[in-house]
DNA sequence: TCGTCATGTGCAGTAGTATGCACGAGTCGG
DNA sequence: CCGACTCGTGCATACTACTGCACATGACGA
């Protein structure tokens, strides 16, 4: 039987989804083709990030989650600048909606004890790092989102739909004059969205890596935030253009 | 059966997450190789510092590599035989509702990379910690009760009545025939009575010191869950007269 | 229609890797 | 100190991966 090529890597990687794993050998004979075509295919998934080759065969790609557990220990000087600047705009007696992140997960280990504010987050995260602050915290549920490790989908749209806050703290990946604020999933950007909605004010942390990045998918407009807390340089380029659009920025 | 490399080398990790064990010669036979593979695996494995070598088989990592905070997490013996009995009432493909606590925490850091399986939380800690696991995982979000870290209060109520599972693994801090299951939180017994309507059956997690045990709060009679996974003494009088009320005790 | 080019496939040869076995050294517990 | 066990190393073997090449196919333009 002719197969298209394209046809024979769909099926390699259906495979993989339902069996976890992959013998380049058995593929061939079941296939009827040779092992060297199997494994030109799955050397081509792998470089394109849809497997992982092992001696032998392939596996499904590994859950991408370790970054996290990288990110999360680094909390940057840059992180830590931004987030001690955003708690001057918590007022005492407010309520704060954080986002997920970890520019938002100091800022929630910085929240000082005698400080007296509700928190409102879908970070579990960020949930667990306040269990020993006297804070109110108000979890938002839904879909857990493994990447940023927040609750994400049509149910956390729902369940922030509930609440209210004064402030809401977004975390983005990119901050541009043309693109205005970003981030890397679609979902996180609808939630986003719906979190700034209930909240009076909504400002963005912004570590310096993030001025000037964009993502590929909109979060909101610059003129739709309060303003950027940010520790760049206010010489930089984008920060200039920034306050030329009358976008506030809160220096770090 | 053609078994990867990297399989094998996963089995070796689960085997350490279950039973804090292995002994090379075991697993050769259990895995139908010599034990010069395995050997060479955990030699691997322990270069990588995913375990750690020990004479005639290997350990987890050292727990010394863990900080002190995490050390109080680690759960005694005792809950951890509770976990890892309750790992074989988990079906492949089912959805088990989680609750709260240090048994149900080590449930989650035990459940195998290879188990299909949702798994619903009002545990945020719970929720962290199967971030870097292929399961879907769904956070009840509610009013956090710092307590026991878990969401709480009606909000939390309304989120499990939108939910349906398989299975409730339950933690209470008190099993007595007279008493039933009890609790030491009025707003946590409640959430627990909503979660085990929400799951065809409802099985606790009652290591050795809550046997016997009473808290202010009654939870379920004895009769309304399936049974109690327990590590306690089969001769305990208490589980004596558990099994003459019927009550079915899985034996950690 | 023909040649040419790009592409995909299979084959052969070579390089690389995994595994099991044998042997000597090391380790353990009495 | 001894016997039993475990460990590491070197090696032979079998398997897997990669490279270069030949061939077939189909597209394209002269």
């Amino acid at each position: 039987m002719q197969r298209l090529a394209s046809e024979r890597k769909e099926l390699l990687l259906d495979r993989l989804r339902v069996d976890g794993r992959l013998v380049a050998k058995d593929m061939a004979a079941e296939l009827d083709t040779s092992e060297d075509t199997i494994r030109r295919d799955l050397r081509e998934l792998a470089v394109a990030g849809l497997c992982r080759r092992v001696y032998g065969g392939a596996i499904p790609v590994a859950p991408a989650a370790a970054s996290y557990a990288r990110r999360q220990e680094i909390a940057t000087t840059s992180k830590h600048r931004v987030a001690v600047a955003c708690l001057e705009l918590i007022q005492p007696g407010s309520t704060v909606i954080l986002d997920g992140g970890t520019t938002a997960l100091e800022v929630a280990r910085l929240l000082p004890h005698d400080l007296d504010v509700t928190v409102i987050t879908h970070s579990p995260t960020i949930a667990v790092a306040l269990v020993d602050h006297p804070a109110e915290v108000f979890i938002l549920g839904g879909r857990l989102f493994k990447h940023s490790v927040v609750a994400s989908g049509a149910a956390a749209a729902e369940a922030a739909a509930q609440v209210s806050a004064d402030l809401f703290l977004m975390g983005v990946t990119g901050v541009r004059p043309d693109t205005g604020l970003t981030t890397g999933d679609v979902d996180e950007a609808a939630m986003k969205r719906t979190l700034s909605r209930r909240a009076a004010q909504t400002w963005v942390m912004a570590s310096e890596e993030k001025i000037g990045a964009a993502s590929p998918f909109p979060v909101l407009r610059l003129d739709e935030v309060a303003g950027i807390v940010s520790d760049a340089d206010p010489q930089h380029p984008v920060l200039a253009e920034l306050a030329r659009a009358d976008v506030r920025v809160l220096q770090a």
